[in-house]
DNA sequence: ACAATATATTACGTATCAGTATTATATTGA
DNA sequence: TCAATATAATACTGATACGTAATATATTGT
């Protein structure tokens, strides 16, 4: 692997793509009216669109954020209006996470902007070329993922 | 784009890529023993194991870093003694970033634990497939710049 | 020469996420 | 039952990077 020049560094490209999607996405969001819908909050949020009422925990999980992570965001969001946290009646360590209607409202114009802004970020690559992406993502994140040596 | 689900999303993945390597290269150069290099050296120090003596401008530059990002990693790195400002001679307004002897010989070290980290995160992947993402990356980052619609 | 503009860097605030430790509550095994 | 362990969430700290504004110095056009 030749990492002598960043621009042949795969992990450079990586790192460079991911936060210039994030700036790109973040104007997209605020163009469109939805500026109070952060990036970060876009895993979270497709989650809760897709599944209401889960808790924080397996709201990370599905997100891929730590635990820790995770309650930052869900501070953020709720301060933003967009969730509330409620008491779980069935395990009072845990919290359920409940989409207010701001949230529930959030869906249509975020959604939009978002596809809008990906489309444009990957236009003229070919669904092949973006397939082989995701799969040697996978992988990666899988790898890393491995404590055995 | 098919975003609905977070695992299907190219920009998630290439997010969670990035923190991803990035953790796992942390530990690698911990376990070497060069904890003192974090994952963010890295771009200035291969730019400055490359040609010593650049501007912080050049150097965000090289590294892909927002003038407003370097002046907090040039501290942190001068802080754990990697590299020193010295004043520009012909520029007042300018330091020249020169890398102390520490810096110099941080480069054998952290050079073997990336590069052995980077063989285990992109092990069984294909040069062809490597190829094929650092194009698509290399265009999706060109996307986000244009500030044409 | 001098005003207008450009450039190099920093300062400050904000966003994001990980790691470690802590607290509170559940679960489990003897 | 009760001590040991596991789990959910938070608190706190540190790392990383951006955007905007400010400061100091250079350059340029007239």
């Amino acid at each position: 692997m030749d990492i002598r020049s960043p621009a042949d560094c795969p992990y450079y490209l990586i790192s460079r793509a991911a936060l210039a999607i994030t700036s790109f996405l973040r104007k997209g969001l605020f163009d469109a009216g939805a500026g109070n819908i952060k990036p970060a909050y876009l895993g979270v949020l497709l989650s809760l669109w897709n599944e209401d009422n889960l808790r924080a925990n397996e709201l990370g999980k599905r997100a891929g954020l730590e635990p820790s992570s995770m309650t930052g965001l869900l501070d953020r969001m709720e301060k933003d209006g967009l969730l509330k946290r409620a008491p779980d009646p069935e395990d009072r360590r845990a919290f359920r996470i409940l989409l207010t209607p701001l949230g529930v409202k959030a869906e249509k114009a975020s959604m939009e902007a978002v596809s809008k802004a990906l489309d444009r970020v990957f236009i003229d690559i070919s669904d092949k070329d973006i397939h082989t992406v995701k799969e040697v993502l996978r992988k990666v994140w899988i790898n890393c993922s491995k404590e055995d040596l």
